[in-house]
DNA sequence: CACCAGGCAAGTA
DNA sequence: TACTTGCATGGT
């Protein structure tokens, strides 16, 4: 393939070519993806999709009766998904943040007609930037890159941006070099996730048959 | 057995 | 400001 005009498309075209579309987020709706993305911090998918069941399961998974639960209920439905009593408040500080400020109506915070969605998830505690710009970019379908420890493992390894790059340089970054567009931003995050599980592991520095193999010469 | 997984906040000096 | 620690289940 030819050489894209910038290092960050180049990237991004690799991973499409050699994974393909990723089908994200993994959801089946804005609020599923919402509570999925408080349960995934720092946790695996495959557990956080077991306690994402028993919700299901239970018919809880939808904002009206999911608003009813008490921190402690929240907890006993979402134990496989690891750290259960600290995100069962999560959760319970983001719905009550959506009460507060959105009127307890879900869509007008998926619409985000006030227009300071990113401010009003950060100001709840539990909800740092990850949690936040995954929100808005997979439930609201707002333009904003995700960056996660994966983000900056696969990029630093690459030499493709600094050890040392914190996560409002990096997201900066991407947002400059890349043209805004949700579906391309969406894409992309969800290839980096599915390149660094299986080529960019923490405990395995080097991956001869990672497909991002070289990209920096 | 040790280490890791799609973070974040609170405590310490 | 710059580290360190707690939170917890389940897979490798």
């Amino acid at each position: 393939m030819m050489t894209q005009n910038n290092i960050y498309l180049e990237v991004y075209h690799k991973l499409l070519t050699h994974f393909g579309h990723q089908e994200w987020w993994p959801g089946e709706s804005p609020f599923e993806v919402i509570v999925g993305a408080v349960l995934t911090q720092n946790t695996s998918w495959c557990n956080v999709s077991k306690a994402i069941c028993n919700l299901k399961e239970a018919g809880l998974l939808n904002y009206d009766s999911f608003k009813m639960l008490s921190v402690d209920e929240i907890a006993s439905y979402i134990r496989p998904s690891g750290y259960y009593n600290l995100k069962a408040k999560r959760l319970r500080n983001l719905l009550d943040m959506i009460e507060q400020l959105y009127f307890g109506d879900l869509d007008l915070f998926l619409s985000d007609s006030l227009g300071s969605g990113r401010n009003n998830l950060l100001s709840v505690k539990g909800v740092g930037p990850e949690t936040a710009d995954s929100i808005l970019l997979y439930a609201c379908q707002q333009p904003t890159f995700v960056i996660d420890t994966y983000t900056h493992r696969v990029f630093s390894r690459h030499q493709l941006v600094d050890e040392e790059t914190d996560y409002d340089s990096m997201q900066d970054l991407f947002l400059s070099k890349l043209p805004e567009d949700v579906e391309l931003f969406n894409e992309y995050h969800a290839l980096i996730v599915r390149v660094a599980a299986k080529y960019c592991k923490k405990s395995k520095p080097l991956c001869s048959e990672c497909p991002l193999q070289g990209v920096n010469d």
